[in-house]
DNA sequence: CTTGACCCTGACGCAACGTCAGGCTGTGTG
DNA sequence: CACACAGCCTGACGTTGCGTCAGGGTCAAG
């Protein structure tokens, strides 16, 4: 079985130019010509061609492509599963963008206007070439970050306005711990951090004690929630982080 | 509030130099500069650049997205109602994309080889700057869409070979039904075409008649249906479509 | 044997920036 | 108060990934 560029082109939604453009570069070759010197497409090239626009739609430059695919080490299946992690973490992206449009729309529709942080957040992490595992260990808990985002898109205004209240009010009483000098591991603050944590399974995911430890650590790691807390006072970001930590140590042990 | 060039970007995730080429194609000025020639952005400012740069991501050349924005007959809501819109299509497109990935992986696991068609299927429709209504009518039908998606990916390798294997089979069938100049209007293509309708509710996703319907006018009018119809024998995705649409009639009726 | 659809190879064009170069500005430090 | 260093400015050229002719050969159908 082989294919002209045109039936190549027409299968898989590309113009014929581009197939000569990955001819001239070398990317995508066919494996043989006629003898008036026609292009002839073999099913080896359909498979490196489809891989290769996958990772096209995926943002990859041309050149970087070639070098994956033709490292020798790299067998398909490991391709695959690279182009899936990355197709997930798309979706995820996508899907948080849509969750950034939709607040910014009941922030309008409220007359509320968001902080410029909010309203970039999505923007920030967006390295489509990042295929290491950065983003798979710091978003890795997938489920619970897709769950809270249906569960806060699927609120009425009410809902929303009485979550960022109680979410406001509760961090206003950790401010206020802090700075009447009460410690982080102090049974008080790890009483606000149990709150804290059930305010978030309440309202967003389920969030057992492991999981808040780790949404602890994110607070000073990240510097958008470091932002976040900084922004209400000084050293709130480690202090909320320590009281999570000290009340998940509580909890689980 | 203001900010200069370099905190926008890192705002912004963007760099500089974009800044100055939004700037130099009148796509995002800065409001103001200071008296040594500065850059310097306002709040209004930071709203167009996120507009700019939500439609960027999802494709459009930035001449149109100064078109769009630039339109004093479209409010800001109904910007962030398309954009929604589009980026909902793409998080489908993307599953879409993953659940390709996947049936790839199954196939090769179990040494089986995927026919062109159903290889390059889903960038058959990859148009970013496809903005009006024709694939929502298209896929309009996204739930569905997205439950078979989830279906099959949940799918083991004998239940995926179960279900192409009933497939095969029943098309089988309709091609001898076509063969043996069988109407397609009769009884007995009406029960073959029943008998796909079911196969589709109980592998893929629920589809009563109308659905039905819907998608037997697709298997003559999307070119990828047809192509698949067609190789199987002459004529069949046209008898098929039509023996679907009598017995949609006969079930309504 | 011609006509129309399809193929070939240059070659130029274009969008959306990246990347210097050369020079001014603003500010914290010794 | 000088000065170092980060940040800003405006050209201007380079790059990627094709789009778009131009000029000419190929092939199947009628």
């Amino acid at each position: 079985m082989s294919w002209t560029v045109g039936e190549l082109a027409r299968l898989a939604g590309v113009t014929v130019r581009t197939l000569h453009h990955y001819d001239r570069i070398g990317l995508v070759q066919p494996s043989d010509r006629t003898a008036s010197g026609y292009r002839s497409y073999g099913v080896r090239d359909l498979d490196r061609l489809q891989q290769v626009l996958v990772y096209r739609e995926l943002g990859f430059p041309l050149e970087e492509v070639a070098t994956l695919l033709d490292d020798p080490d790299a067998d398909p299946v490991a391709h695959l599963r690279r182009q899936l992690r990355l197709l997930r973490e798309r979706v995820e992206r996508t899907r948080a963008m849509v969750a950034a449009v939709e607040k910014e729309m009941e922030a309008r529709q409220m007359g509320i206007s968001l902080t410029p942080e909010e309203r970039f957040e999505v923007f920030g992490s967006h390295d489509p070439a990042r295929y290491d595992a950065e983003a798979e260990e710091r978003w890795g808990d997938t489920e619970a970050w897709s769950q809270s985002r249906r569960r806060t898109a699927a609120m009425s205004k009410e809902d929303w306005l009485r979550v960022t209240a109680e979410g406001a009010d509760l961090e206003r009483r950790f401010a206020a711990a802090l700075g009447s000098g009460v410690p982080a591991d102090s049974a008080t603050a790890m009483d606000l951090a149990e709150e804290h944590r059930q305010q978030i399974s309440r309202n967003f995911y389920d969030c057992p004690p492991e999981v808040h430890a780790g949404l602890g650590r994110m607070y000073v790691d990240d510097e958008r929630f470091t932002a976040h807390y900084e922004r209400i006072a000084p050293g709130l970001a480690r202090y909320v982080s320590s009281a999570v930590q000290a009340n998940a140590g509580r909890r689980s042990g």
